[in-house]
RNA sequence: GGAGGGGUUCCAGAGCGGUCAAAUGGGGCGGGCUGUAAACCCGUUGACUUCGGUCUUCGAAAGUUCGAAUCUUUCCCCCUCCA
């Protein structure tokens, strides 16, 4: 089997192909280009999003050239696929605004210094805004049979639970299967990976080709993450595990990978870091917990760099292990003149952005999870007094897991 | 076009004139146990509060009533069936 298909296996990342032993074989022959889509209907990615990240790193790796498509015509549109409800539709300038950020967080991902392999970012907007109708149902429409597109799981199970889909979403899997052949033509793309879920659309793409061109392409789909406690990847309903430091800090971030669960480091530890896969069974040995900090460490170094990881590290050392006031923590600076006026407990939570509402702090302070220097504040009235800051520093914490240092200026 | 069903707090989903800031489950948050894990147990989950209460919420607006998520009218949206 061709390394890159291997690898790709190994990693648990391979769940259907389109026709898996002659894509084998062109890998063997000839370095291709491969595309995979990012919609832009968010304002940023979130993990969801890594593990096709990853597969983009392992094409550079194996000396094969990636493709990002921003999905800035088709998010117009908005995909069915996965989706129970139509989304609602975006502006015009959110699209673009998202698109561009989406692309700034891809970039990081990727190396761009091989001129063989360096990525190409391409917006399907460019070439879909221009279709003209009657041209397009001639040339392309033609290929596609209503009988056929009804059979396809997102229209399927939109009619099956009695949900709407419109004429407008019905058009999503043709739009994608001409990125496919517009890429096709242009770059000579002749791959398309995608999640499971767009399996139905990707292979759309393949035999649109098929059809049009007379050109073989191929099909390549990573299965669904999902955790072990049955939960999908990368959303918890608070907070998105967003792949950007303005959404999520370097430390959240870290903290997410630490907080996995055990049955899911070994799994992460494959799909979203570097390290070889011989590695990998050799790290059977070592400590669960340190496994996790591993883990946390790669995937933030790639994201943040190195350094972001190592300061998250640290913090994590100094607030869980040694307990100490953690010199490396986040910090906020109060001003002495603020303190002149009555500032509380629940004002400095408030303050420290922590919260937003005060019954919610009232309610944490109740259940003693505030704490300043690491002694439990139970009076909702506890007043904030210089006395209380040791050489300007002060220490407050919400349960256990967040912390922050408030300094005096 | 006709007939019917429905829009409830983060989600699902009860309530159908006062006892409703609204059952229950999920999720979230906090506490306990522990390993910053899982499982489990407990608490909490609109805002503000001088902790007495006060204010804003049940698709939107208007109305009936001492009193409405609950009744009436109009409007908007979703679904089903018939044509």
């Amino acid at each position: 089997m061709n390394k890159f298909l291997k690898e790709f296996k190994e990693r648990g990342f391979f769940y259907q192909c389109t026709n898996e032993s002659e894509l084998s074989e062109l890998l063997d022959k000839k370095k291709i280009t491969a595309y995979i889509g990012f919609d832009c209907t968010a304002e940023s990615l979130h993990v969801g999003s890594l593990l096709q990240i990853m597969c983009l790193r392992l094409l550079q790796k194996h000396g094969h050239r990636p493709i990002v498509l921003l999905g800035g015509g088709t998010t117009r549109i908005g995909d069915p696929s996965g989706k129970d409800k139509t989304r609602k539709i975006l502006s015009e300038k959110q699209i673009i605004k998202n698109s561009k950020n989406i692309k700034s967080i891809l970039v990081k991902f990727l190396d761009n210094k091989d001129k063989m392999t360096k990525p190409i970012f391409v917006d399907n907007y460019k070439w879909l805004k221009n279709l003209n109708y009657i041209s397009f149902l001639r040339s392309i429409g033609r290929h596609f049979t209503i009988n056929k597109m009804l059979t396809f799981e997102s229209v399927k199970t939109r009619l099956e639970r009695e949900q709407s889909l419109s004429y407008m979403e019905f058009n999503y899997m043709i739009l994608q299967a001409y990125d496919f052949l517009e890429l096709n033509k242009n770059k000579n793309c002749v791959l398309q990976i995608g999640g499971s879920d767009q399996w139905g659309n990707i292979i759309n793409g393949v035999d649109l080709i098929k059809k049009h061109s007379n050109k073989e392409v191929f099909g390549l789909t990573t299965p669904l993450i999902t955790l072990a406690s049955g939960a999908k990847m990368g959303k918890t309903t608070e907070g998105a595990i967003w792949l950007d430091k303005n959404l999520l800090s370097a430390y959240d971030y870290w903290q997410f990978w630490r907080n996995t669960d055990d049955r899911d480091v070994k799994k992460f530890i494959k799909f979203f870091t570097d390290i070889m896969i011989e590695e990998i069974e050799d790290l059977n040995a070592k400590n669960i917990n340190q496994l996790k900090i591993l883990l946390a460490n790669k995937t933030t170094e790639m994201l943040h760099g190195k350094k972001e990881a190592l300061k998250a590290e640290n913090i994590a050392k100094e607030t869980f292990a040694e307990n100490s006031s953690g010199s490396n923590l986040p910090s906020v600076e109060l001003n002495k003149k603020m303190l002149k006026k009555y500032i509380n407990i629940i004002d400095l939570v408030i303050f420290a952005k922590f919260e937003k509402s005060k019954s919610e702090v009232r309610r944490l302070i109740k259940g003693k999870a505030v704490k300043i220097n690491n002694q439990i504040i139970e009076d909702e009235k506890f007043q904030i007094k210089d006395e209380i800051f040791n050489d300007d520093y002060l220490k407050l914490s919400i349960g256990k897991k967040r912390h922050i240092k408030i300094k005096l200026i």
